[in-house]
DNA sequence: TGTTTGACCACGG
DNA sequence: GCCGTGGCCAAAC
């Protein structure tokens, strides 16, 4: 149910949708890109690294298709992100998501 | 203005 | 399963 957010921008919708992952699950770079059909997964990236402007976007919930925590280096200290989402009971191992597959959160989830 | 570079992914070998 | 390649599209240079 993406209601309308500004799609005038293709940042917002990034962040829109990144705002609606839950909190506990993760999702990943492809995902988003495939649901919003908006070229490649490397603009999420890009977006995302705009994302330092919005305080509430909850950009540690991003993950590459690895479950890797990729965007780590880019977090203010890079232990932050594991920190975040070990917070919110993700389990960290080695900078990657354990238990990935389960905790995945894809889009579809909210189309229903 | 053309080239290079990304918080990436799918595919073929 | 790992490695190299190509594609993707917007910013930065």
């Amino acid at each position: 149910m993406i209601k309308r957010l500004h799609q005038d921008n293709y940042y917002e919708l990034v962040y829109g949708l990144t705002r609606m992952i839950p909190k506990g699950r993760v999702c990943t770079y492809g995902a988003i890109s495939d649901f919003l059909a908006l070229g490649s997964p490397r603009m999420v990236g890009w977006a995302l690294n705009q994302s330092h402007a919005y305080p509430d976007i909850p950009a540690h919930r991003v993950v590459n298709r690895k479950g890797e925590l990729s965007g780590r280096n880019h977090w203010n200290p890079p232990s932050r992100m594991a920190e975040l989402l070990m917070s919110e009971g993700v389990e960290i191992e080695n900078d990657c998501v354990k238990n990935f597959s389960s905790l995945f959160w894809g889009p579809q989830e909210i189309s229903e």
